[in-house]
DNA sequence: GCGGAACGTTCTGTATACAACACACAGCAC
DNA sequence: GTGCTGTGTGTTGTATACAGAACGTTCCGC
């Protein structure tokens, strides 16, 4: 119902915007950082107490920003165990975008009918800005999830909204793998193109089409490199 | 939670099946049960205190418990603010339904096609419980749950089996509305029918087809209670 | 009477303290 | 040597203590 401007916040404002960044979601963000970086081992053990050391802060927050993590997909916690990074394999990579691809098409055809010409302005921009930034993996990703996430708020379905913003969330643990698909920026730039059209367009169909196409090519590519890789 | 069927990784899995319930479980149980039966009212505000001392722990758990009712979609939780009942209206029913029709039909097409002659078993004793609840409202839902829970389980794609249970823990919300559709039991023993002879002959399209009807059905029939109930 | 500022209450967010449990290892019995 | 048991260490789960923020109230100035 409300809309958010560029912030990564869900939702929710009762009383005052909420800018106000906790500590436990400072630390989660820290972590995940750390995880999707892979200087954090799949499968090593996170400790609450060397986490906090690390982070200088005490076991609450960690406590908190492991559940966060847990929710988002980047740890597996056990009960009177403990938390471990999660294991990133091709099988998860696949279920995920099957999962993707159920999802965003119709996500993003809701949305594209929903603009407004600010709207659409906004989006503009960032698609330039991604055109620039084509040399830097690490800040096309980046840009590349903002258009997205700008273009999502305007699906009118909150609740597919969120379920998409879940996917992305889990999708963000094979960052490391995409910034080492050779020219990936430009071929995504390109097919790029067609959705950038249909939404300029205002056409969902299309958008929805373009957005499919773009799961397929992504999976395939990181489908070949991961086997490249490992 | 997680199925943890044929990983490869070593992974030392939990050490004990961790039966063991934790204290912010069952508080976020016991606490769900409420919102879900209307004892506690929707947009109440729930505080970490007050519900400490109703359920007689610290603060500890219950903060874990409310994260995870905020989670599941029973509760919004502002920062620096605190948890309110999440409302329930009209409008998230029909965004749910619009999830689920994405989501759970696939799930259930590849779950059927994985269906052991065992597994069969299972669900056709469940189904028969089913057919002797049909006058008590609650044990029915219960038991059509653990149906779907059942089949969903042999759904080889685990994230998507995630999704799936997770808009199913979001729907449990609206039991009460169910609860008072008229012979809702009878017709949807009816269309159950339909699914149940695809299970049992492994016919995964049908099985989705299938779905997809007692899914639309199902939203139907709610929209049309609300409002007579609203 | 009305607006606004200072105050006080109440709650969240964070830190710390304590208890229960799990695992590893050493020592003992056989 | 093998298997069991008791102890020790480390970690999680829960309780409690403390600080700061948000909100309501009251009191003062006008």
């Amino acid at each position: 119902m409300t809309k958010q401007a560029p912030t990564l916040v869900l939702d929710e404002e009762p009383p005052h915007p909420a800018e106000h960044k906790l500590l436990s979601r400072t630390v989660a963000d820290w972590l995940a950082e750390r995880i999707i970086m892979g200087e954090e081992a799949p499968g090593a053990r996170l400790t609450e107490l060397d986490v906090a050391r690390r982070a200088g802060v005490s076991r609450s927050p960690v406590r908190e920003a492991l559940r966060i993590l847990e929710g988002e997909g980047l740890v597996d916690i056990a009960p009177r165990y403990g938390a471990h990074v999660a294991h990133i394999g091709i099988a998860d990579v696949e279920e995920l975008y099957e999962c993707r691809m159920l999802l965003e098409p119709v996500c993003m055809r809701l949305a594209v009918v929903a603009l407004t010409d600010g709207d659409i302005d906004e989006l503009e921009d960032v698609r330039r800005r991604m055109e620039s930034a084509s040399t830097s993996p690490r800040l096309f990703l980046s840009l590349n999830v903002q258009y997205f996430r700008t273009l999502a708020l305007h699906c009118p379905n909150d609740t597919l909204r969120e379920l998409v913003e879940l996917t992305w969330k889990k999708a963000v643990r094979y960052w490391s793998i995409f910034a080492r698909i050779p020219h990936y920026a430009e071929v995504s730039i390109m097919q790029h193109t067609t959705l950038h059209d249909a939404v300029r367009a205002g056409d969902g169909a299309a958008a929805e089409r373009a957005d499919r196409l773009i799961l397929e090519r992504a999976l395939h590519e990181i489908v070949a490199t991961f086997e490249h890789v490992a």
